[in-house]
RNA sequence: GCGGAUGUGGCGGAAUUGGUAGACGCGCUAGACUUAGGAUCUAGUAUCGAGAGAUGUGGGGGUUCGAGUCCCCCCAUCCGCACCA
């Protein structure tokens, strides 16, 4: 009988056998490696490459993963060459400043939990080609990065032509025609000649051409983290505090590289009409671009020879501004103030300052400003009106001066209110009723509606209003239309070490790109991972930061955000030291077909690599302008905390006594919360001039002699009760209030005997009360199943809870609360996928984190639902292989039923792969295999391609059982198959009939059946319907084909 | 304040085009088997009601033979933006 044992051993499934058995034969045979020449269509997945921490992946991470991995593994099916690669993002600061603390390298950091990461990937199965890893550190890596820099330090951006262009055309444009016809993006103030242009020396030329690279260096507003030394892009930084540690930020004019992205601004604008993302995350990427329409319209300061420049988007209401306001930073503030109101401004001016950007931000409804003595004119009518100061006006947006039109803003109508200047009303509606606006309560938002009291254009509507006037602006050259955008220059500069060096050196204070063949410039050793003494960057510690002429290099790094700008396109040819990527390579792959990841990289990395993209694409190095076709942003997965209830004794002796004077039917004779002078006590009871106090016995000894003296002066009777004695003994001390109210004297002090002491106690949730006298405290989910505590496992958790008592449900269990909050170690609800892996196996994690819910939504975690997928995995098994280990699998063909099962559920699964719902084509593998095995189906013809549709969802089993079946290839490559209609045909449709809409019975009709007349014969005829009917008329019998009937009676 | 998303049993969720609301799974209840398991199987499980039946997709209205789905108004939650001129 041995080997009727082996067989048995060998037929069961083991998931920790087979898992790695197949990880390993799918790595031996390199059977995901996707090749760069191919007759297959292409399809490339790809995932957001992670950041490798410390703490590993927990269940929240792979969600992505594992629903791109099986649309790569039905994409093979399918049969398309997939491109599916995986990598690291591993420069950044945790591991910086874990290196700040200890010494320890980032390299030796990074390369440890990068080799942690790779272990937990491999266990779950994905199908990536590990051929193609890339590491963001790697110099091979970011010598790319590195030139690609250099790329946009020497283009400059062309409006005319719409995209970038290398610097030495702009520089033959300014030898021969000066800068004045360029329509570039740039920020360059001086307007020159050829003739002056080529009289310039080099450095002076170098400057001029700074403020039109695409990478520059220059002066400007940045967010400076003093905690972290080093200033952050503005997507790094939320609430005036950095995404990274929390830490305060602060705005500081500093030198620092910059990325022109603001030149792409339109194009990033316009390219979201053409890829399939989600609305939420094209719209959030359209407010940080924030394009508004409108006009800059100049306002001659009336006595000077200046004029200020002001960006409206409404130049219709030029007739309604009845003030300008300038930011308290705005350059003309100085000269145009009046003597007379120099001192106000420059104090104001002084504590706007001092103001940090939070306050600034947070405080949006003081209003404050100062007048500056100076008045404007407005172009339209000549008007003087009044130039304040004001820092509800921003500098660094528009030009940092507005015209202000109190009728139809509500900012400009709170400053207007406040300091009593006038507002006139210029846009109306049809049918208002006009009434003087300074009684106004608020603004009116004026979007639509007619133009009054605005000369030439009175009487048109807002729209037309905005066209003319423009026109008349810049007929009278007043003005001219402008768009304007929210979207700042990227800062590129970051103070730190673990990045990629920046490429340049100065001479003569000049900033110069290395050569491309001196790339990558690798990162040098350091002593010390700190900024220097002298306030320089961690770089400014190398020895010999210098090229080999001798002139230094840059000290900075590059931010997060460099590394992940194109590393997509990399992975297309991963290994060439020749260029970024072969023209073979782009032209075969283009671009991503899928791409997944959070959704909160909307504004930093989504918004930065398409600008990337976009460049390249101008540089002739791509073929496709967006770089991700479609974007899947997938949820993350909450955590489920579970809670113990701790009580307070204090509070549960108190509720102990009121809820026994209650059950006494007393509870009108006592007073609760008594209060008398300063004096506050838990009961009175003044029939019997009893007052009771319930303390710790640690209080009341405290008390005792402020209590005798309260006693003694009041005249009443005080029974001090220790809350231990109310809990161990409630019939005790209930008698013994009732034998003192009964008691005669007055002004004594009742004590108690101290017979009790208090554990440490705990309420199950149920419990009556429980809330009026607990508080929650988190506590490890793997002490709880089902909301049901371990008891002698949360005993052993921790040390102060070993002698801790419980107050049970009726039914004998501790039940705990719960609450769905973020997944984090401080709350004890982290799952960690390695438990999970080793005891369910890879392929039953995979289907659970798919079943749990749709892939875009939010969704908490369930520690128990996981095991409904592992009963499917084991049915599924069993349809296969008998409990005894016979092998059940045969050759008979399968019948009609069962065919019908098999090709419903390849045509509803390959449906919702196609559409990315996940949990419905698991549900619908569930179905199948419940049915199978009510039928006890074992057929081949059944099981082949059950095993085909199931593996990219489960590829360790559906291997397994794939070579089981005799195949001797990958399940991989199996087709995946094609269902025919003709098994889901139906000779017979069971129609739901509707009376007046609502289901009353089933009819089972034959399929090709349409004939309305015989069809309402045959529904007339069913006992139920003549029920329904009795008494009534059939006003409108309703038909519709394979789907419904309803009757109308009336 | 503006913009976006979401709202369905005790829980996660399903219903793809306006056509049987609650598929599938968890949990729960009862039972079977037993090598007593964190195993397997069977039946039940939206609410009220003994039943017939009534009610039911955040609330209110509407369109329709028929609404979770379409339209209008309101509420709640989450996310993003926020003196943006």
């Amino acid at each position: 009988m041995q080997p009727e044992k082996k067989q048995y051993i060998d037929m069961e499934f083991k998931h920790q056998e087979i898992d790695k058995k197949w990880q390993k034969y799918w790595a031996e045979h390199k059977i995901f490696k996707a090749e760069n020449k191919s007759g297959k269509p292409k399809y490339y997945v790809l995932d957001m490459f992670p950041y490798p921490s410390g703490a590993g992946l927990h269940v929240g991470h792979p969600l992505g993963y594992i629903a791109s991995d099986i649309y790569a593994r039905y994409k093979r099916q399918q049969g398309y060459n997939v491109l599916h690669p995986m990598g690291y993002d591993a420069f950044g600061l945790p591991a910086e400043q874990y290196a700040i603390a200890t010494g320890t390298h980032p390299a030796v950091t990074t390369e440890k939990n990068i080799r942690r990461y790779r272990e937990q990937l491999d266990s779950i199965g994905f199908s990536f080609d590990w051929d193609r890893e890339i590491r963001t550190s790697d110099p091979s890596y970011y010598k790319w990065t590195q030139w690609t820099f250099i790329q946009l330090f020497k283009h400059w951006y062309d409006h005319k032509e719409g995209k970038a262009r290398p610097i030495n055309e702009l520089t033959d444009i300014f030898a021969n025609e000066g800068n004045g016809n360029v329509e570039a993006a740039n920020d360059c103030e001086r307007n020159f000649s050829a003739g002056a242009w080529n009289a310039m020396s080099e450095k002076e030329q170098q400057e001029i051409l700074m403020h039109y690279r695409l990478a520059y260096n220059g002066y400007g507003m940045v967010n400076w983290c003093p905690a972290l030394g080093t200033v952050l892009a503005n997507d790094e930084v939320v609430d005036g505090k950095s995404v990274r540690g929390n830490h305060p930020v602060e705005k500081k004019r500093m030198r620092q590289w910059f990325l022109r992205i603001s030149a792409y601004a339109q194009r990033l604008l316009d390219g979201l009409e053409d890829i399939d993302w989600s609305p939420s995350i094209k719209e959030v990427q359209r407010n940080w671009i924030g394009r508004s329409q409108g006009a800059i319209v100049y306002f001659k300061v009336d006595g000077h020879e200046d004029s200020l420049e002001v960006f409206t988007t409404r130049p219709d209401t030029l007739w309604g501004a009845t003030f300008m306001v300038l930011a308290p930073e705005h350059e003309l503030v100085e000269s145009i103030t009046t003597e007379k109101q120099r001192a106000a401004v420059e104090a104001y001016i002084k504590t706007a300052k001092n103001r940090s950007e939070r306050e600034r931000m947070a405080d949006t409804k003081t209003v404050s400003g100062v007048f500056t003595g100076a008045y404007g004119i407005n172009p339209v009518n000549g008007d003087k009106i009044p130039i304040w100061i004001a820092d509800y006006v921003l500098s660094g947006y528009g030009t940092g001066a507005i015209m202000a039109v109190p009728a139809h803003d509500s900012r400009d109508f709170a400053f207007a209110k406040h300091f009593q200047l006038p507002i006139i009303q210029v846009v109306t509606s049809e049918d208002e009723e006009l009434k003087d606006p300074q009684t106004w309560e608020e603004s009116y938002d004026s979007k639509e509606g007619i133009m009054i009291h605005s000369g030439f254009i009175t009487g048109l509507p807002v729209k037309e209003a905005i066209r003319r006037t423009i026109e008349f602006l810049t007929e009278k050259g007043y003005g001219y239309g402008k768009v304007n955008y929210r979207l700042r220059d990227a800062i590129f500069s970051r103070q730190r070490y673990w990045g990629e060096p920046i490429p340049m050196y100065y001479k003569d204070g000049v900033a110069y790109p290395l050569d491309e063949s001196q790339l990558p410039l690798e990162l040098p050793p350091i002593d010390e991972f700190k900024p220097t003494e002298t306030g320089e960057p961690p770089l400014g510690r190398a020895k010999n930061w210098k090229t080999k002429e001798g002139y230094p290099l840059d000290l900075n790094t590059m931010p997060g955000f460099a590394g992940s700008s194109a590393y997509y396109y990399r992975y297309m040819d991963p290994h060439n030291d020749k260029a970024y990527f072969s023209e073979e390579a782009i032209r075969y792959w283009q671009d991503v077909d899928l791409y997944l990841g959070g959704d909160e990289h909307a504004t930093g990395h989504l918004i930065y690599s398409r600008f990337w993209a976009k460049f390249l694409y101008d540089i002739g190095l791509t073929v496709k302008e967006e770089p991700f076709k479609k974007l899947i942003n997938q949820g993350k997965i909450q955590g489920r905390s579970s809670f113990v209830y701790r009580v307070n004794n204090e509070k549960y002796a108190e509720y102990l006594l009121w809820e026994r004077i209650r059950k006494e039917g007393m509870e009108k004779e006592f007073v609760r919360n008594f209060h008398e002078g300063h004096r506050k006590f838990d009961f009175y009871h003044p029939g019997g001039d009893l007052i009771i106090e319930i303390k710790s016995r640690e209080k009341l000894e405290k008390l005792s002699s402020p209590y005798e003296e309260y006693v003694q002066n009041s005249k009443h009777k005080l029974m001090l009760i220790p809350v231990a004695e109310i809990i161990k003994d409630i019939d005790g001390v209930f008698a013994k209030i009732k034998e003192a109210i009964q008691d005669d004297r007055k002004g004594v002090l009742i004590k108690y005997d101290k017979k009790h002491r208090l554990p440490l106690l705990f309420v199950s949730k149920d419990v009556e009360g429980r809330k009026v006298f607990s508080s929650p405290i988190h506590v490890d989910i793997n002490l709880v199943e089902n909301d049901i505590l371990n008891i002698e496992g949360f005993k052993a958790w921790r040390e102060e809870y070993a002698n801790a008592q419980f107050l049970l449900s009726p039914d004998g269990k501790y039940r705990c609360g719960y609450e769905i909050e973020k997944m984090s170690k401080s709350m004890y609800n982290v799952q960690n996928p390695d438990d999970l892996i080793a005891r369910y196996g890879a392929d039953t994690f995979r289907l659970y984190e798919m079943f749990l819910g749709p892939i875009e939504s939010h969704k908490p975690w369930d520690t128990q639902g996981i095991e409904g997928v592992y009963r499917f995995i084991k049915r599924f098994w069993r349809l296969f292989y008998a409990p005894g280990g016979d092998f059940l699998v045969e050759d008979t063909p399968a019948n009609e039923a069962e065919l019908k099962v098999m090709h419903y559920t390849i045509k509803k699964t390959q449906e919702d792969i196609e559409r990315f719902s996940f949990n419905t084509a698991i549900s619908q593998f569930m179905i199948a295999v419940n049915e199978f095995t009510a039928m006890h189906s074992h057929k081949r013809e059944l099981l082949d391609p059950f095993v085909r549709i199931m593996a990219s969802f489960a590829p360790h089993i559906a291997e397994e059982l794939w070579h089981r079946l005799g195949h001797a290839e990958s399940v991989v490559y199996a087709p995946f198959p094609e269902y025919d209609e003709k098994y889901l045909k139906e000779d017979s449709f069971e129609y739901p009939v509707s009376i007046n809409g609502k289901m009353r019975f089933k009819l089972s009709l034959p399929a090709g059946l349409t004939d309305k007349t015989k069809i309402q014969e045959e529904v007339e005829k069913h006992p139920t319907a003549q029920k329904w009917i009795a008494g009534k008329t059939i006003v409108r019998f309703i038909f519709v084909h394979k789907r419904i009937i309803n009757v109308v009676v009336k």
